[in-house]
RNA sequence: GCGCCGGUAGCUCAGCUGGAUAGAGCACCAGACUUCGAAUCUGGGGGUCAGGGGUUCGAAUCCCUUCCGGCGCGCCA
């Protein structure tokens, strides 16, 4: 039986030659739909190890009772090397019970794939685009990025574990009013660093003092020769080098995080040159998708300037959308939307068929428009899936951290990960749903607890790599390099691992890259957070129950054999803990005391 | 008014794309260190899965509806 990664992929596809050699007997009909079919653990341990739901998903198709179907797939499968025993239960669970060397064999695969382990190719080298981030280019980044920036950051590591083709992408809006008044803003940072008094920052222009060092670094470049231009010439000058400066404060700041993205793609490049916005809208106007219209005025908040008026149309509500939408300012200039719509085509262009866009919650309304855009231009060739990251609620022992956005006092991004560290904040905003709100307690994300997941799976982390450091006196020839270490502990007798709670701890191993696939497949990152809080959970409780059953720990001085085996399990552990927590770019630290 | 996202134990949240008796942590109560790291572990109580309908062998999960909370609703990005 050849050693496999996966072991409930495996049974999968054993289930399914099942249910082919049913079809091929006539029990099944031909061209019977498997694709429901799924072997899943079960929530009973009890129930065995293995579970499929087969019987009861096939059974109307069959024209079959459930319970008739499932003996006849135990029948084949009780055929099966990896399956010891199979029970029909229920209204007509398929139960599996897998021979004991076939998790052994599942465990010494995991430790000699170590930080492959869990790898796949389901992505099959597709080309897959993440854009996440995409501050404006007006200031450092603030809190409200970070969840953002750290959920796009693991499921593109997430992806590219699994076989994708990922390029991470940062689309800089350079080219709205607001890269404008960061430049007018940073004029006048300019003039006070020529030695001129500019008192406050009038209403309208950003007030930071992160500026300063912009107009310093004019006036050392510049002289005094901007001050008597007129703004038409100095502000392109002004507002190039600004966003320049703005860019690499915010790099710095990603840095901080450990988040890199590949590419940086800037939206006044659309515009500028060759103008892909006003291509891209010649062409949807001449496929009849833009015609001269007006629009209903908005429902809700009255529009102050409200003006009933013709204007440039794309008719999004052909591909999904409410109502359609502008393309054209009353000024003439591009819609942010239209530069958006010419951005995704670019994507497309370059050759990404799979877009995942990462957005805040105060986007969602975007969401259609957007994914209605793709559409047209890409003829229904590409699919963008839109991630929308909630809301984080700042608090400091259970209290808000006030923040005036207007005064420009907000919480920075990197003043967090200097308090609070980048493995917390990564790790803690990762242990939530992406579209659940996420309370971030800066007190609490220290404390050293069960409270606190980052600690507790660094912990189990640790304590691994503890026993090793312990076990060399009992197995000397212990090398204490990983990979060596690895290639040791592979060929201990596995089979001395019969306790139960050693036993469990295998068959969580062993999910580990069902748990990978899923995530990758469903894009939530935070499903490999809990697993890994679950597997470190049973290897600590796997830990304490040595401290009241000596014969339970893991290193036993007078039987090295059954040392080796548990460290086996011990590194099965390790690797597991280790290859997890780098996906989501947190550190494993070998101790922490 | 419309759209999107949420509503699961006192609190904070999972729930593997429709499966078996709905799970963790915190808090509370009672326990476990002369011994591989107690930053740990074991046990206990605690539920109308917001309410109501529907779909089917089977629903916290899918559909409809009501209620509550958040976000959004030409020419900001």
């Amino acid at each position: 039986m050849a050693a496999s990664q996966n072991l409930f992929a495996d049974m999968q596809k054993r289930v399914l030659a099942a249910a082919n050699a049913l079809i091929g007997e006539g029990v099944l009909p031909a061209g019977t739909d498997l694709s429901r079919v799924v072997v899943e653990p079960p929530k009973d341990a009890t129930h065995g190890d293995m579970a499929t739901n087969a019987a009861m998903v096939l059974a109307k198709e069959a024209g079959r009772k459930p319970r008739d179907l499932a003996e006849a797939f135990a029948g084949k499968l009780r055929a099966d090397d990896l399956v010891a025993r199979v029970d029909v239960a229920g209204p007509g669970f398929i139960n599996l019970t897998l021979r004991p060397a076939a998790w052994l064999d599942a465990l010494r695969a995991a430790i000699a794939a170590g930080e492959r382990y869990g790898h796949s190719d389901i992505g099959k080298a597709e080309k897959v685009n993440v854009e996440y981030v995409s501050a404006n280019p007006t200031g450092p980044m603030h809190v409200g990025h970070c969840r953002g920036a750290v959920f796009g950051d693991a499921l593109a590591n997430l992806l590219a574990f699994t076989g994708y083709d990922v390029t991470r992408e940062y689309y800089i809006n350079d080219a709205g009013a607001q890269v404008d008044v960061l430049a007018r803003s940073a004029f006048l940072r300019y003039r006070e660093a020529l030695g001129e008094t500019v008192g406050a920052i009038p209403d309208g222009l950003y007030p930071g003092d992160y500026l300063k060092p912009v107009g310093e670094a004019l006036a050392r470049e510049y002289g005094r020769s901007l001050n008597e231009k007129p703004e038409s010439e100095w502000l392109p000058l002004v507002r190039t080098r600004s966003v320049a400066m703005m860019m690499n404060m915010i790099r710095d700041d990603l840095a901080a995080l450990n988040v890199n993205h590949e590419v940086f793609f800037s939206e006044r490049s659309l515009v500028e040159g060759d103008d892909l916005v006003g291509r891209m809208i010649a062409q949807l106007r001449s496929a009849g998708e833009v015609y001269e219209g007006r629009l209903p005025p908005p429902k809700g908040a009255p529009v102050e300037d409200w003006e009933d008026r013709e204007q440039t149309l794309f008719r999004t509500t052909d591909f999904g959308d409410d109502v359609d939408r502008p393309l054209l300012k009353s000024d003439g200039s591009y819609t942010y939307f239209a530069s958006d719509i010419a951005y995704h085509k670019s994507k497309f262009d370059r050759g990404f068929h799979t877009m995942i866009d990462v957005w805040g919650a105060d986007h969602g309304g975007y969401i259609k428009r957007m994914q209605a855009a793709v559409k047209a231009v890409t003829g229904g060739k590409a699919a963008l899936d839109v991630k929308v990251v909630q809301l984080v609620k700042l608090l400091r022992g259970g209290e808000p951290v006030k923040m005036s956005k207007r005064a420009g006092e907000f919480v920075t991004l990197r003043e967090v990960v200097d308090e609070v560290g980048r493995d917390a904040v990564r790790f803690m905003m990762l242990f939530r749903k992406n579209d659940a709100v996420l309370d971030f307690d800066l007190a609490k994300v220290i404390e050293q607890s069960r409270d606190n997941p980052v600690f507790y799976v660094q912990y189990g982390h640790a304590r691994g790599c503890s026993i090793f450091r312990m076990a060399r006196e009992t197995l000397p020839d212990l090398p204490a390099e990983p990979q060596s270490r690895a290639a040791f502990l592979q060929r201990a007798d596995l089979a001395r691992l019969a306790d139960e709670g050693e036993r469990a701890l295998i068959r969580k191993i062993a999910q580990f890259p069902r748990v990978v696939e899923a995530a990758a497949l469903s894009h939530e990152p935070h499903r490999i957070a809990f697993y890994l809080y679950e597997l470190a959970s049973e290897f600590h409780g796997q830990w304490t129950r040595g401290t009241g059953s000596p014969h339970l720990r893991f290193i036993i001085q007078e039987d090295s054999q059954l040392t080796a085996a548990r460290l086996a399990l011990v590194q099965g552990v390790v690797t597991v803990l280790a290859t997890g927590l780098a996906l989501l770019g947190v550190a494993a630290p070998d101790e922490m005391r």
